[in-house]
This record gives structure tokens, C-alpha cells and sequence, in this order.
DNA sequence: GACTCGCTCTGCGCGAATGCAGGTCGCCTC
DNA sequence: GAGGCGACCTGCATTCGCGCAGAGCGAGTC
């Protein structure tokens, strides 16, 4: 029972350090120290020693240790929310700050399937880096949905429109996909008769993995070629390529990219009498940037980059699309 | 320029300390470095130190060193409103997981005006501390407006009506005022004749500061005591009485305090024929806690130790108030 | 039921952040 | 204009926090 004569009365006792509301969420979201350390690039033993800190400060624990790792008490569940508010706070004021940024200078991250990092974005890398030598560009493949908000990327190439507010997004243009095997595959097994029921009849077939991103594609496979055998699947387009061009089976492959390959034919023909045949419906590929950050010079450096890819690279990409839907 | 595989290419660059955010607030609102430091508890030097960093990681200045001291440049400015709201919603997590908090225990501080301070509370923290040992009382005595929401104190007790968002504030009871002074001035002076004209010439007065605070008394005095001569003032009402019972001059004191002072005389005579002499307008005292707070045990206590001083205190509270305006 | 794997907690060495003292500059005051 | 004062920057000793290695422990598996 203290008397404090001023209303400056700062004691050390109560006071958080806002960091560890970084740390908080961490953990939520792994579980667990080790997963949360990594994320972090700290160790685990760090993380442990913020939490305890964390929970000493505000005189409540806010994590069960459980058998299934760390999960929210009631008071951690109460304040996760305003957690992440503060967050998304945080990474908006950085874009605030970034997004008034002129110079062509910088970190900028990029994010794309990895067809389209491979093929479409890798092979110009070496002119960005000349023309804008002090961009750092950071190119990470992944099929996984990042979050731009999150800041887990500056710009992202999605083959999915994203809905996600605050999001600047540009339909680029269409990949056009068909059926591609090998002439060695198909001297031994037969040119299967697309369009004909049980024309794929003991075919050997390349499958996407099963997950969401490939779903229509799936669905078109299993759909049109009834009666063939999915041999093997991958969430790896150039994976897929090469196990077709490694004789493995036919596969669905994105037109401009197979086309290329001298080993791989299409299979496209039409038999006459009946209905045409037609492949499934082309990807639209996605530009998606956050708002906050148009602004920066680096990044519409970025974005001109991929505009003038787009331009050149007419031969790759099957048509740019004029009808926004 | 690096090709990362994974989405977790956790680089250390660009990743901000959020306590930094923390010390980019102290020093908006201190202006300067060293009054940063005394607020936070710490060394210019770190706070200094710390903003450096932070303005390396966003990779801009967010102020501009002047001869005034610090202040925000146009990014400063910008990310200003989301370090506050940063501050709010972390301030609101507190509360949020101490609101939920059952024990008798822990820290509460209370703030209230200097006469509150010392003639209502003080004197019965020793039976609160008995009640509740292990719940530390801080009183912090102000004339300043502190600001419940950001924390300053839990506790308030106020001469003006709270109008704040999120607080939850309830009229205590009511201060009456009348006029004071000594039997020694009073015979060397003579007796005023309070609400005849000129009642009060040749008087010397003891008032109170000029401060937005105490505007509606100090207007009183000017008004009803034309001609009188204010020698002295002073944002203590302590220091007041203690004046007035000094013989400096006649006082505008609360009743029930004033009317236990042996050498304190009240002045109020109305004499017969003119209009009857009427104080200022009595003022009301009110509390004021945040509602997150509502719920915690030891708020609840701080809460009930006040309501039963107001009841035990009724021979010093001039009457309690019925009537919510 | 034993093995193995992954996660968490404890002691120890090291590096970084902090506090302190001295110096310097600019403003205010007399 | 000169003195004084307050605030900011730089070198040095200290302390705190971090990473690392090892032990314990629980769960899943064969």
C-alpha cells in the first residue's frame, strides 16, 4: 500500500513488453515451442522462457500444457482476438510506412505456383536483378494459399482469385491445359480416342495431387478419361511433366510449357462422328499486391516486371485474357 | 535475389520488434528522448537506441530531430494512429484477462483529487489493508485528468463527470462549499457582509489555481465577492485551508472538512433585508472505473471499500446524492 | 512391452542490450 | 554576450537474454 504523489508513479511491475504478444501468437498457431520457434527463427527454449514471462506479467496462464501441445486457456482464447488485431495493426502501419517508400531499393516477396515460378518468372530473374540491382527479390513457390495480409508475401501469383479485402488483384492471363504423352507411350500403349466412352480404356494416367487447388482439374481427369489408371500424383506440375516425358503416363499439362518439349506430343484427336473434344477450362492466373503497398516504387517495380513478362512471353502463355468475368 | 523453397524463409531482416512500437509512442509524447526514458523507467540512451533500430527495420525516419525535440515526420505521423490503436487494444487484452481475475489479489490504483486523497481514503487504508492484505492499494492523488483507458490508473475518483467511452461511472455524492476564515482575521478585518454589494472590500481572499479545474468556483468568487483582493492560490485545497486557518484570508472550503477545523469559522451571514446568501453550486464527486475492470475481485473490493466510506463518511459528505441529472 | 521419436525443461558460455559517465551542442536567461 | 541548463551522442563495465547441449518424459509404433 503505496502513496504516489505524482501520476508518474512508472513501477516495473505490470509492465509488458509487447513483443511477447508476438510470441503469444506463435505459439496459438504452432502448438508448440519448437514449431513456434522456427517460424520465429528463435529456439525453443526462448519461446518457453517469453510465454512463462508473458504469463507472470499479466498474473495468468494462458496456455494449457497439454499432451497435444500448448493450447488456449479461456483467458488466452479471450485475448487472442485482440491479439491478432494488433497484428494486423502492426504489419498495416509497416505497409504504411513501406507503401510511401520511392526508392528502388528493398526487399520485395514474391509468391507463385511452382510452374509459374519455374518457367515464367525464374528465367528472368537475372534482367529484373539488373535493371533494379538493389531490389532484393525474394521468389517463394508454394501451392499454398499465402497469407498477404500476414505479410507471408508482397505480391502473389495465384491461380485462384483472392477474395481477401484490402487486396489489389489483376487477372494476367489464362493457361490453356491438354493432354500430353510421349511418342514412345503412345507407340506402346495406343493412342487412346479422347471424346470416345472407354476411349482411355487401360491407359496409364499423371495425376494432381489430391488437394483443393487441383480439384477441377481432378474432377476434368476423372470426368473425361474413364476407365484410365492414375499412377501417380504430385502437386508439382514439373513433376508431372517429367514423369510424362519419363513415359510414366499421359498427363495434364499446361499447353505453352508442353508444347516446348519436343518429346511430348498432344493428345488432342478428335475422332470424327463424335462430339468434339475439348480440354478443360483454362486457369486464370491471378496478380494479387496489397493496397498499402501500390504505392512503393520497388514494388511497382515488381509488378511492371511481371507486365512485361506477360508481354514477352506471348509464346508461353496461351492468350491474354480481354473479358474479366 | 534468393529462390526460397518453402513459404517459411524466415529472414531476419524485416522483422520488427513490436516493444519497439512501445517506445515510439513515449517519445511522440514526450517530444524528447529523456522525458521518454523517466516515463518508460529507463535510459535515454535505450530509448534513443531503440528508436534507431526501429527506423532502421522499417527502413524510414519517422522523426525529425528539431530544437523542439522530436516530432513525427509525414511517416511518423501515418503509423501514428495505428500505434495508438496498437496501444488500446493491448491495454483492452489486459484488462480483459485481469478483468476475468477472481482473486484478492493484485494491484489496484486509485486516483482521486488531493483533498479526496487525504481526508476520505487515506484514512481508512489501513482498514482496507486489513480486509484485503494482499491487495496492494496505490492512490495516486491528482489534480489531473488521468486517462482510465490507457491504463494510467483503474480507479477513478473525479470532481467532473467522466464522458469517456468504456467507463462505467456513477455519482458518489456531493461536496458543499461555503466561505472561511479565522476568528483572529475576522476581528481584525471585520465580519463581510456577504450579498450586500461591496460586502466584501477591503477582503483578503485565498483561492484557488486558474485552472480549468476549479473554473466554476473561482467564477463564484469573482462574482460574489466583488472587491475583495485574492492574495493567494493554489491547486491544493489542503494548502488552502491550511492558508485560511493561517489567517491569509477567507476561504471557499468544503463544509464538512472545513466545519471540523476548530479555528475555521463559516461565513454566512446573510443580512437581513437582502437577498439570502447562497454558496456556489455544491460539487459532485463521481467514480469512474473501465468496464473490463468490472468483473475482477479485486476491483469489486476497491469499489465496496468506497460505497462503505460513503456511508460510514456521511458526517464529512454533505449529503449524498439522489438525483441523477 | 520395449523402442524410438519429438517435445519440453535445466545448467552454462557467450553476445548483445542496457546503464552510467563524460563531452558537446543549442537554447534560455540574466 | 556570457553563463547556466537541459538534452543528445559516444566509450566502457555490467547484466540480462539467448542459444546450445543434455536429461526427462510422454506418445505412437512395431
Amino acid at each position: 500500500m503505496q502513496v504516489a504523489s505524482g501520476a508518474n508513479a512508472c513501477e516495473n511491475a505490470g509492465v509488458i513488453d509487447w513483443d511477447d504478444v508476438r510470441f503469444f501468437l506463435a505459439i496459438h498457431r504452432h502448438s508448440t515451442l519448437a514449431g513456434a520457434a522456427t517460424a520465429l527463427g528463435l529456439d525453443a527454449t526462448t519461446v518457453g522462457r517469453r510465454l512463462a514471462r508473458l504469463e507472470q506479467t499479466v498474473d495468468a496462464r494462458l496456455f494449457d500444457r497439454t499432451a497435444r501441445g500448448y493450447i488456449a486457456t479461456a483467458a488466452g482464447t479471450r485475448i487472442l482476438p485482440r491479439a491478432e488485431k494488433i497484428e494486423r495493426e502492426l504489419l498495416a502501419a509497416m505497409r504504411d510506412v513501406e507503401g510511401e517508400d520511392q526508392r528502388l531499393a528493398g526487399h520485395v516477396r514474391l509468391t507463385a505456383t511452382e510452374m509459374l515460378s519455374t518457367r515464367f518468372i525464374a528465367p528472368h530473374l537475372h534482367a529484373f536483378h539488373r535493371q533494379y540491382p538493389d531490389i532484393r527479390l525474394e521468389l517463394a513457390c508454394t501451392n499454398r494459399e499465402v497469407d498477404l495480409g500476414r505479410r507471408e508475401a508482397d505480391v502473389a501469383l495465384r491461380l485462384a482469385r483472392p477474395h481477401q479485402d484490402d487486396l489489389v488483384v489483376k487477372r494476367l492471363f489464362v493457361i490453356d491445359l491438354a493432354l500430353y504423352a510421349t511418342r514412345e507411350y503412345l507407340d506402346v500403349m495406343g493412342t487412346p480416342s479422347p471424346g470416345r466412352p472407354g476411349g482411355f480404356a487401360g491407359h496409364r494416367f499423371v495425376g494432381f495431387a489430391d488437394t483443393r487447388a487441383f480439384r477441377r482439374e481432378n474432377e476434368w481427369i476423372d470426368e473425361h478419361t474413364v476407365g484410365a489408371d492414375v499412377v501417380l500424383r504430385s502437386d508439382s506440375v514439373s513433376s508431372i511433366m517429367s514423369a510424362a516425358i519419363a513415359c510414366v503416363g499421359i498427363a495434364l499439362l499446361p499447353c505453352k510449357v508442353a508444347d516446348e518439349e519436343r518429346q511430348l506430343i498432344r493428345v488432342q484427336v478428335p475422332i470424327g462422328g463424335d462430339t468434339p473434344f475439348v480440354g478443360p477450362e483454362p486457369r486464370v492466373v491471378w496478380q494479387a499486391v496489397h493496397r498499402d503497398l501500390i504505392g512503393a516504387a520497388r514494388i511497382r517495380a515488381v509488378l511492371d516486371f511481371l507486365g512485361r513478362l506477360l508481354a514477352a512471353s506471348e509464346p508461353m502463355v496461351a492468350r491474354v485474357a480481354a473479358n474479366e468475368p
